[in-house]
DNA sequence: TTTAATATTAAGGTATGCCTTAAGATTGGA
DNA sequence: TCCAATCTTAAGGCATACCTTAATATTAAA
C-alpha cells in the first residue's frame, strides 16, 4: 500500500459506516484539491485491489477489506497520536500532522509495542476512541455541548480535531475531562455564554456542536 | 528532500569523512542493488540540488551541505532505535530496519524531542555515537576484539549494526557492556576461544573484528 | 601504446500519482 | 421530456525514481 492509496482508505471509511452514503468522486476531489480525474484514476485502481466497490454515477463503498485496512490505519494514527501528546508533549493541536505522517509506519508490529507502552489508551487526544482491530470503530454516546440546556453542567469527553477549534479551546481552558456550566443560551445570536473554571466565555452554536460529552 | 535522496546521502557520509576517499556510482549501484545508470541519475540531481560533488571518473564527495543533511539523518536514525529498544523493547538485532522507516520523519521537531525524552543518550543500541546536529560524527576510539592478546579482559562498547553478526553474539551472550575474557587465539583456524560469564564459545578472527571495546 | 576494464552519457521505457483539456453518459428538476 | 448540472471516460503531459540497451570516454595495466 502507497501513502496516497492508504490516504483514500482512510477518507473512504467515514462515510461507509451503516446507514450513510458512500462519497462521489467529486467530493473526494475536493477534500484532497485534487482533480476528479486524478481521483478517478485512484478508485480505479483501489477496485482492482478489491478494497472498494465502485458503480458508476452510484456513491462508492469501502469493502470488507478496505474497512479493515481503514480501521488499522485509524487505529496507528490514534495510537501514535497518544505518544506524541502524552510522552512528547506536544499539544492537542499539534499531533494531527505528525500523527498522518507515523500512521503509515505500521511495521514489525511498532504500533501494537506502541500500545502496550502506553498502556492501552481508550482515546485518542481529542477523544476518539481507539478502535480494536477486530471490531467497527465505535463512538462514544456523547452528546455536543450545544444541545445542553441552560443551567447544567457538562463534562467534556470529546472534539473534532480540528487545529483551530483545539486552539480555541485551548484558549479558553477547555481540555478533555473540563466541567463546563452553561450560563445562557442566545438563540438570536446563535452562541452559548458558558463558564469555564468560573471563567465566563461565549461559544457559538457551530462551535460547540463540535464539542462532546456528558451532563454532570 | 525524498527518501531516495536521503538513502543516497547516508551512504555517501561514511566514506566521504576526512583521509577516506569517496564512492564512485559503480559502489553505490552495487550497494543500493540499482543499475549504474540510475546512480548517474540521481547523482546528477543531487549535484544540482548542491549537496554532492561530482567530476567524472573522480571518487564523490559530500558538500558542507551534504554532510551536514548526512549528519541529521544519521542522529535521526539513532535516536529512533534509542527508542524503539529502550521503551518498545525490541531487540538490537531487530530495531535497524524500523529505524531506516522512522528516521525520515524529522518534522516539527520530533526528533529532538524524543532526544529529551530518551534522556539524550549518547549511544545507539549497538554502541555508536549519536552524533551532535553541529559536530562531525565521531567515532570512540575503541578496538576490534580481534586485538586483544591472550589473558586479558574486554569490555564490548559497540558492534557492527549486521543482523546476522547481532544475533550471533545475542546468541553467546554478549551485549554492550558484556565483559569477554580471551582464553586462546587461534591464529591458524583464524578463531579466538573466549568465555562471556564463564561460557566458553568461539569466535572468528572477521567476527570479532567487528565487536569493538576496551582493554579492562 | 594498445587494449581491456571501468566509468559515463545517451536514448527510450515503466509505474505511480498527480495534472489539463475535452468529450460523452447519466441523472434529476423544470 | 428535455436540458442543465453532475459524473465519467479519454487522451496526452509531467516529475520522480527506477529500468534496459547501447555507445562513448577514460584509466590503468600488459
Amino acid at each position: 500500500m502507497t501513502k496516497s492509496e492508504e490516504d483514500y482508505i482512510k477518507l473512504l471509511y467515514q462515510p461507509s459506516l451503516p446507514n450513510q452514503g458512500g462519497m462521489k468522486a467529486s467530493s473526494i476531489a475536493k477534500f484532497f484539491g485534487y482533480t476528479e480525474q486524478s481521483v478517478h484514476e485512484m478508485i480505479k485502481r483501489l477496485q482492482e485491489k478489491k478494497l472498494l466497490e465502485f458503480v458508476p454515477y452510484k456513491p462508492i463503498f469501502l469493502t470488507a477489506k478496505g474497512r479493515n485496512l481503514a480501521l488499522t490505519m485509524i487505529r496507528s494514527h490514534r495510537i501514535w497520536e497518544v505518544f506524541l501528546y502524552e510522552k512528547l508533549g506536544y499539544r492537542w493541536d499539534e499531533v494531527h500532522s505528525l500523527g498522518e505522517l507515523l500512521e503509515h509506519i505500521n511495521h514489525e508490529g511498532i504500533v501494537e509495542r506502541l500500545y502496550q507502552f502506553l498502556n492501552q489508551p481508550k482515546h485518542c487526544p481529542h477523544g476518539n476512541r481507539i478502535p480494536l482491530l477486530d471490531k467497527a470503530d465505535e463512538m462514544d454516546s456523547w452528546i455536543p455541548l450545544s444541545q445542553i440546556m441552560i443551567g447544567h453542567q457538562f463534562t467534556v469527553k470529546r472534539v473534532e480535531d480540528d487545529p483551530e477549534l483545539l486552539s480555541f479551546l485551548t484558549s479558553i481552558h477547555i481540555e478533555l475531562g473540563t466541567t463546563v456550566n452553561i450560563i445562557n443560551v442566545d438563540g438570536f445570536n446563535e452562541v452559548m455564554q458558558i463558564s469555564v473554571n468560573h471563567q465566563p466565555c461565549v461559544i457559538s452554536f457551530k462551535n460547540a456542536s463540535r464539542v462532546f460529552g456528558e451532563n454532570s
